[in-house]
Order: structure tokens, then C-alpha cells, then sequence
DNA sequence: ATTATAATATGATAAATATCATATTTAAGA
DNA sequence: TCTTAAATATGATATTTATCATATTATAAT
């Protein structure tokens, strides 16, 4: 469903989310093994997202990833969006140009609704939250 | 959200769903131009469910693809299943191991009804059904 | 039987995604 | 200020997905 990039990058993120803060920087090599994801692979992603400021970021000794308080009112759409770029994830299901209501595709009728659902849950439920659940053992994150 | 390969699929099928029958084969060059998928790239995509019994051909002059009654039974699911394997679509969407009720991954809850739901969807629409709309005009491939 | 036609099988190339490796820059602490 | 520790930037390689090209095989029609 999601290419193996989104997905590190939600994994990754949640971790952060869940165990670090300001004055709790996560490295990197922390970072990777207990999500399960290649090193460099997910440094790459990481340093894009804090380019993108959707992910804190500081270098040198005692430094590392974390999320601000402004970070953690982000959302799952947002970050998949800005890691597989603009409007893959709200396409059509059988193209990239839009369909709709008036001109709608085959599996339109059958789809919609659903996949607007939830992507509208994609968007109203923070990070802070899902890392909440996390921390409360009540989630988990899959290897 | 799918793949080009799945999108292109689904979309030669239901064309071929609404287009042809037994006694009225289209040929490949027929079929990529209207559903606007490379010519040689839609060819190896039906041989390929042509191979798995998901679609019907025959070769040589008048020869061509065409959906039987039985093709037309299926459904977009066991397509999509068809050409991307097994279960890329059914999986957690943070991972391809499962996650479930009881041990659920950050986005199971937010997800996994609607996701269920989707797919319930895709497994009872018959492509019988989808190629009825399309030739009524209630819905269109698009480009 | 021969010819023409269409799928089939196979492999080559291109592009995108995923992965690995490393030199450079920033910042903390001695 | 020097050293060390961390992200950053950049580029190389590998794998997968998408695309192109073509020789082979089956079959209808003459």
C-alpha cells in the first residue's frame, strides 16, 4: 500500500514522537535498530524531513533527532505527503488526474468514501496521539 | 496508491469487461491507445493474466483478448492480487508482517475498518458489474 | 500447404526506488 | 582552540518497476 519509504519515515517518526523531546536528542544508529530500518537509509529520510521541519534536529556532540512541541501537532497525511511528494497518496485510485462525483472512474463509487475517511483520520489524529498510544503500550511498532 | 502495473491492469480488464467477448476479440494495438497505457507494456500484462486465467486470448488472425462469462465473474481484488502478489494489498500499511487487534500497529485502529471495508468492496463487485457502468456511461477510464 | 496475423516468450534498456558509503559542517566539551 | 561527536550533503551502487524490441508459435483463411 504505502512504498517502503513512507513507511520507515512513519515508523522512525513515531518513535521520535513517542521517546524524544528537546532535551532528549535520539541519534541516528538509536534510531534505526529498534524500528528495524537501514542506517543510512533512514538518516536519508530523517534529513529531509528536518529540512522540511517536520522532524528537530541538532548536530555535534549531545546532538540528534527529536520533535518539538510544534512538530508533534503534525499529522500521518502530512508526513506522507511530504515524503512521496504532493497528491499520490489523494489520486484516483486508476490515475493521477482527479476523478469525481461528476466524471467518476470505475472504482470511484466503490472507493471513495472509504478512502476519504480515512484520509480525513490521516489528518485530524496527531502524531502526539498515536505516540501516546504507543508509550501506553496500547500500539505497537511492526519490524 | 497502486501500482502503474496495477492501475494499467484493472484498466485493460475493464475494457476488455466492456468491450469484448468471445466472438469479439480486440487486439493489444486496439486496447493501449483508448486506456493510454504503452502498447508493449499492456501486451506483457495480459500475457501474463491471460497465463493466469484471468483473462482469455487466442492467437493468430481474428485472434485477440477477450473476457469469458467466467472471466467476467472476478473481481478487482483477485486482479490486483494477480499481478502484484499475494498480499501486498491485504498487509498492515506500516509493514508487510501482519498486525491485529491484539497486537496493533499505530495505525490498525484508524485504519482498519475502512481499509476491510475497501477491500470487501473490491472482492464483491464483479468486473460483470464495473463493465455495465462503464458501458452505460455512469463511469469512465480515465487517461 | 502457404501465407498472413496475432498472441507468446524472452530478453534488453530505462527510470525510479531503495540502499550503502563518505567527506563536510556544526557544535559541545576538555 | 582542539578534539570529538553528531547531522548534512552528496554521490555511488543495487534492486525493482516500467518500458521497448523481437524472434517464435499458433491459427484462420486462401
Amino acid at each position: 500500500m504505502f512504498s517502503n519509504t513512507v513507511k520507515y519515515a512513519i515508523k522512525a517518526v513515531l518513535y521520535l514522537a513517542a521517546y524524544s523531546d528537546e532535551s532528549n536528542k535520539i541519534m541516528i544508529k538509536d534510531i534505526a535498530n529498534p524500528i528495524n530500518v537501514p542506517m543510512a537509509y533512514i538518516a536519508k529520510i530523517l534529513q529531509d524531513l528536518s529540512r522540511k521541519n517536520l522532524v528537530s534536529s541538532k548536530r555535534g556532540p549531545k546532538g540528534g533527532f527529536y520533535l518539538s512541541d510544534n512538530n508533534l501537532k503534525g499529522n500521518v497525511h502530512d508526513l506522507i505527503e511530504a515524503v512521496e511528494g504532493d497528491d499520490r497518496i489523494s489520486s484516483c485510485l486508476l490515475s493521477l488526474s482527479e476523478c469525481n462525483a461528476s466524471n467518476p472512474c470505475s472504482l470511484h463509487d466503490l472507493a471513495y468514501k472509504e478512502k476519504q475517511f480515512l484520509m480525513q483520520k490521516l489528518k485530524e489524529t496527531t502524531l502526539k496521539t498515536l505516540a501516546q498510544d504507543l508509550k501506553e503500550g496500547k500500539t505497537v511498532l511492526p519490524l
